[in-house]
DNA sequence: CTGAAAGCGCTAACAC
DNA sequence: GTGTTAGCGCTTTCAG
């Protein structure tokens, strides 16, 4: 194993085995400890500007970098947060995971990616497993059950909501029932009178917003609300609702409630011989990158990803620092004209 | 702020206020810190089955998780694996990161999710923060410069590179020039005879694995090589690419690096008038689930993603275990036959 | 302005 | 089979 020869790094005796501790940086410097400690986090105590110096070089000659491990024991607080997501494959939800990851390490923090596969259980697994690690706070798109959420509580980790609302924990999402309402206007505006509705599986007792946005719409227009199909939320079932959408009477336009699935109903469509938009306009949900690049582009209403990242931080650390929850908070969506609605 | 009160949950007194320790469940059992550690750990030594009964009753009685960081102080091992990725919002290689966290969350470690945007200054930032972190290992797909990976040898701690091999530190990466290889030929088995290649943009002294192939694959068949066009891995620089070629003489069929340029392509031969594969033929590459669904859905050579993952997260752990470098590997990819390319 | 030292929660060597 | 205890690297109070 080669390591660093003629490279501008730490000296190689030094640094070929482990650790460099404060203890080495305060020998090397000529200090205490607690000095060193004062220079790395910039107090509490004030360091003469001499010191403060010497101090520094005996850092950066030396490598060292503080061990995260040892202050977050001492400080029971590992600046890191947790960001649970049902699928860490779908592209909305990357978007805002890389949104959320950016604005977390704007402000010093971390983030460990866990991944509940849509699975309750998995779900706790992997809170537990935060709470193991001392998160500091836990960002997440909950499962419908809320045992997960209550350990947190229970553990007195800040938690904020990502999405859906919850029980007694600060929520940030977008608000559904607008982005559905502006959607619809929009097709109600091409002259569309026949609008049909594509959307993820009813749970019981709740009716997700963009059902309600959609139904609203129409009935302010004194409209009869078209077909109701109910998918996954992935491509494959926006696939399957196109096909049935094919293969019946066909409604003059559909929303359909998030991009992955306009995606696969774009596919279905095509391979039925139906023609978007002369035939049937779509008009999709989210705003991921992916629907500008279909054919046609799909009008979709865009999820404002850098607000509701910003403000799922925000809780979050908010409620770290102060200890108590944050009001939920609900942005406006916006509509992205493109060629699938006609225009 | 309401707590637990009439849910299935360690007790409100005790939780309301934050951790509970190895001590707590100590006394409440009735046994020292060392066996509940035994227990927790199974081992190093053994415990009594009854012992071990009261053990656990007291863990779950007062909701007991063992704090990570005092562990990892300890250990010097936080079993937590760092993975640098250039783009998290690029869906192949979220497909990549989410195997890893499976393949990282089945072996007990978890992932610290870490985007270092395409620069090389962001790139080192990440890396000592990590390093900071105490993570186990890193996983990165490294920028071309090597100071981010020269600090990770000089920390000591164990690296493997995906994607492209580099500097000492183990690979783990798909034969690319086998893969464009594969594609190519397919392409001529159609009969094609005039194949163009969308790649990006060639970085000083390193010519990609796909160029290669695709120059070995047209060769081999006694077949003069086509037009190269260089653009951004990305949706948009696939869509330059053919708008470009829309632009000139068209060539039968296309060899399109990434699936996401394809996807960009695409969209531009449409807009064009361009007919896919009746007028030109495509063949992308990397396999993403994005490609089964566009219009008409791309032919494309699927990396082994869950092998990369496996063997990535494999050679970090035994490069932990071991401490010293294991070899690199290289594997094979997969032809997906769609309509792209006329079959 | 700087030093000494206690202690965060855990593991494991060593004693019994 | 179980208990005692040192110490991981850091922060911060309390003395100088």
């Amino acid at each position: 194993m080669t390591t660093s020869q003629a490279h501008p790094g730490p000296d190689a005796a030094t640094s070929a085995r482990l650790n460099v501790t404060r203890a080495d940086v305060a020998a090397r410097a000529g200090v205490s400890s607690a000095v060193v400690s004062y220079v790395v986090n910039g107090g509490p105590r004030p360091v003469a500007a001499t010191t403060r110096e010497r101090v520094l070089a005996a850092i950066s000659e030396l490598g060292y970098r503080p061990n995260a491990a040892a202050r977050a024991l001492r400080l029971g607080s590992s600046e890191l947060l947790g960001l649970i997501l049902p699928d860490t494959r779908n592209p909305f939800l990357m978007e805002l995971a890389h949104a959320v990851e950016e604005e977390a390490n704007g402000r010093g923090y971390s983030l460990i990616l866990a991944n509940s596969g849509l699975s309750e259980e998995r779900e706790l697994q992997q809170v537990r497993q935060l709470v193991s690690r001392q998160v500091d706070g836990v960002i997440a798109i909950p499962m419908r059950g809320d045992t997960p959420v209550q350990e947190l509580v229970d553990a007195g980790i800040s938690r904020t909501l990502l999405a859906y609302s919850g029980t007694g924990s600060p929520a940030v999402g977008t608000d559904l029932v607008a982005g559905a309402e502006i959607a619809v206007r929009h097709l109600i505006e091409h002259g569309y009178e026949d609008i049909a509705l594509v959307i993820g599986h009813s749970s019981a007792g709740h009716v997700d917003g963009r059902e309600r946005g959609w139904r609203t719409a129409l009935e302010a227009a004194a409209l009869t609300p078209g077909k109701v199909l109910r998918a996954d939320f992935t491509r494959e079932g926006g696939y399957q609702a196109g096909l049935e959408l094919a293969a019946g009477p066909l409604p003059r336009a559909v929303f359909v409630s998030s991009d992955m699935q306009g995606v696969g109903l774009l596919l279905a469509l095509h391979e039925s011989g139906v023609q978007v938009p002369s035939q049937v306009a779509v008009v999709s949900f989210d705003g991921s990158p992916e629907a500008a690049y279909t054919w046609p582009a799909l009008t979709t209403v865009r999820q404002p990803i850098e607000d509701l990242a910003k403000a799922a931080v925000d809780s979050a650390l908010a409620m770290i620092e102060r200890r108590e929850p944050e009001a939920s908070q609900q942005f406006a969506p916006e509509l992205v004209v493109r060629q699938s609605c006609g225009c």
